[in-house]
DNA sequence: TCGGTTGTTATTGT
DNA sequence: GACAATAACAACCG
């Protein structure tokens, strides 16, 4: 799925297709994108003029209507929703034509995204919107580490914990280890205050700065399509470090790979 | 055919 | 209880 970034580009760009406005015409291509909620109530929300899109970690939401329904989208691995003229673009699973502006398309190859109906007043207090953590750009150094706690885990799994701070992905952790010269596994106990206040600062202008690079009326996911890789060492093992030159490698923990620099990245001493 | 993919969750084992 | 690994969800791509 898209990161914080991506799913902030998503929320800005409904900004400008959907407030204000209400859908005319609804296709359910795909029941099992409506999650745990029906069909029919999504219809309903439809029908109501949008006024606000949120945004809290991955999670987007629209409310609509003087009943403020809220439509709660989850993109997963692979969702988007764009702008069409027809609502039959591929991997469509819900469309909604808004007047004059055109067809809404939540699109999902994999399949993997959600979309829940939550009835007035529901959202804030909805699992798991008021699981997540803060946002990273809430977050300085003391705070991040307060959320660490005296956690055993690994930095990066804690990091990919959206209770513990919302909306960073697999991409971020790889990008921002690399700049800040983190080893793939290094835990909690091995960073000083100062590494914290980095790490804390990075995630914050790692994803400010995707916000800028990425902004278009569609995501462009880097393993699809001929989109190339904007990223200094995702995806890019064996390629030489973009510092020092030393081939990039891969390791990987419950099946998820951080990309890193061995020379760049060295382990760190047990604290 | 195999191994890889930007997410989340349930389950099992240590 | 904490942590870690794995599969599952489902599908595409090279």
């Amino acid at each position: 799925m898209p990161e914080l970034a991506e799913v902030e580009i998503v929320r800005r760009n409904l900004e400008r297709w959907w407030i204000g406005r209400a859908a005319q015409e609804v296709i359910v291509a795909d029941d099992d994108l409506i999650v745990p909620s029906s069909r029919e109530a999504v219809i309903t929300a439809l029908s109501e003029p949008a006024y606000a899109a949120m945004r809290r970690g991955k999670h987007l939401w629209v409310e609509l209507g003087p009943s403020r329904h809220a439509l709660l989208f989850h993109l997963r691995m692979t969702g988007k929703i764009t702008l069409e003229d027809t609502p039959q673009a591929r991997f469509t699973r819900l469309a909604w034509l808004i007047p004059e502006v055109g067809w809404l398309c939540f699109k999902d190859s994999r399949r993997l995204g959600t979309l829940e109906h939550l009835a007035p007043g529901l959202i804030t207090s909805s699992a798991p919107i008021n699981k997540l953590g803060p946002e990273p750009d809430a977050l300085d150094g003391p705070s991040l580490k307060l959320r660490f706690g005296r956690s055993a885990r690994r930095v990066k799994e804690l990091l990919l914990d959206q209770r513990v701070i919302a909306g960073v992905g697999n991409i971020a952790v790889s990008e921002v280890f690399w700049q800040l010269g983190l080893h793939p596994s290094v835990r909690p106990k091995q960073l000083d205050d100062d590494d914290y206040q980095r790490l804390s600062d990075a995630l914050t202008s790692h994803f400010a700065q995707l916000l800028v690079s990425e902004q278009a009326d569609e995501l462009h996911y880097v393993n699809q399509g001929k989109a190339q890789n904007p990223f200094m060492v995702y995806l890019r093992e064996g390629q030489p470090c973009p510092r020092c030159q030393a081939p990039l490698e891969r390791m990987t923990f419950g099946g998820r790979s951080t990309y890193y620099c061995p020379r760049c990245q060295p382990a760190r001493a047990p604290a």
